[in-house]
DNA sequence: GACTTTTAAATGTCAGACAAATGATTTCTT
DNA sequence: AAGAAATCATTTGTCTGACATTTAAAAGTC
């Protein structure tokens, strides 16, 4: 683990990459204690406020954790699925608020994506994931639910058929997609029958899935995309005559 | 921006968290200036470099930049694809490496986004993507490839492969899933043969891919996930005799 | 008016100190 | 001797104050 001295950029950042690189390259192995500050900003030659700066960067990025103490110290952290989950959340949440990807751009993303995963959920999927599909759709059928719970649910939905692949990967993968069309999804206003084409769909799909059917479960996700994709430019259509 | 006195959470991720929550509310908008560290640490009520911390944090994520000098300081980030694509890559291939997610699970995962988006690549793809697929094809082809340049031969031809498909969100998604593969497929030893048969397979998809033919391409795909995990089985079967 | 110099504001870095947490050790009590 | 309590050492968390460096803008000069 070494630095560039004559290199411009800031020394937090160097010593931050050279740690990572050591994490990367498998140098450093899961659980395994980083030198203490003083000893990295000894080996480094900076300060500890430096090394400080650089150990929280990778904090962050949930490379390393900390704990206080007699033995504490910062510890290589294994990065768990969950952890990549909520990153990848954030991160395709502010992607698409920030670079006014068009709901067109991020539902075709969505539903191309999920679409890849229903034959293996139609084959895979337990029963506890059936269940929770049926008790999202039977929700999203009760009066009185507001548009933002109504969405929640279809997240909800959605992940279940997702995560009924039984591959973390995959499920790790989706959970952005999905996610971060929310808050897309909550510009949209559903009357009432919108819902009711909608859990609808929702009732086709986790038939096929429940039927062990992978292509009818991708025919009605294509049908809940085109649902989606037109209600959502109505939507925006009398929004912009207004 | 507010944080809780009574939070047994260290100040600096209280800090970053405020902040970024600003951030994703849309209180501090793109290119938005931040208040100076002085002016931070003022308002919160700390010390600068515990500010500094939670600065370098959010600064990890992409989510500020900073820029020394007078009219300098930190500003929100507009998040590039270009930087969630790296981010990506990163924790992806982390969570791989670390949490020994098998070969077929990972392969699984990819080949199957990728078939996602086979139809909307054949349907939209540039001249230049096929050159670049046609290229790729070419290069597999040339004798005296290293194992590991035909790795990342093959991860450039399915690269062009997804981003013929002109949507940057599943882009980005499927960065993570084909480049995260890298480092397990750099384990197998490939033969000749296998070389040709892959390559076969790759001229396969680029001609569906010419043609418009969405479906072929698909099964293009199939076929190489399963020559790929085929091969991936008998080098490790090999391996564990040994 | 164009160029140079100065200045001020901001981040980057440093040094040293104390606070707080925590595991290990020692001491005390029974 | 065993267990409980007190102490200690180590490490991270935070603070204070200072100086270095960068950079844009203001002031000055020709």
């Amino acid at each position: 683990m070494k630095i560039d001295p004559n290199s411009s950029a800031d020394l937090s950042v160097q010593i931050a990459q050279a740690i990572k690189d050591a994490i990367i390259s498998g140098e450093l192995i899961v659980d395994e204690r980083l030198p203490s500050e003083a000893e990295l900003s000894d080996h480094f030659q900076v300060s500890r406020p430096t090394v400080r700066e650089a150990l929280k960067r990778l904090a962050a990025q949930s490379l390393i954790r900390t704990q206080r103490g007699a033995a504490g110290g910062a510890f290589v952290n294994r990065l768990s699925f969950e952890d990549a989950y909520s990153q990848q959340i954030t991160t395709s949440t502010l992607l698409l608020s920030m670079n006014a990807v068009s709901f067109d751009t991020a539902c075709e993303a969505r539903y191309a994506l999920e679409r890849a995963c229903a034959p293996l959920s139609a084959e895979r999927r337990s029963a506890d994931h059936l269940a929770t599909m049926r008790a999202e759709i039977f929700r999203q059928g009760q009066p009185g639910l507001t548009d933002e719970a109504f969405c929640a649910s279809d997240v909800a939905f959605h992940r279940a058929l997702v995560d009924g692949a039984g591959n973390p990967v995959l499920s790790y993968q989706l959970a952005g997609a999905v996610e971060a069309m929310q808050p897309l999804m909550n510009m949209i206003t559903f009357t009432a029958r919108d819902r009711e084409a909608i859990t609808g769909l929702h009732s086709r799909i986790a038939d096929a899935i429940e039927a062990g059917d992978g292509s009818a479960a991708v025919s009605g996700l294509q049908d809940l995309e085109s649902e989606t994709r037109k209600l959502a430019s109505d939507v925006f259509a009398a929004r912009a005559q207004r």
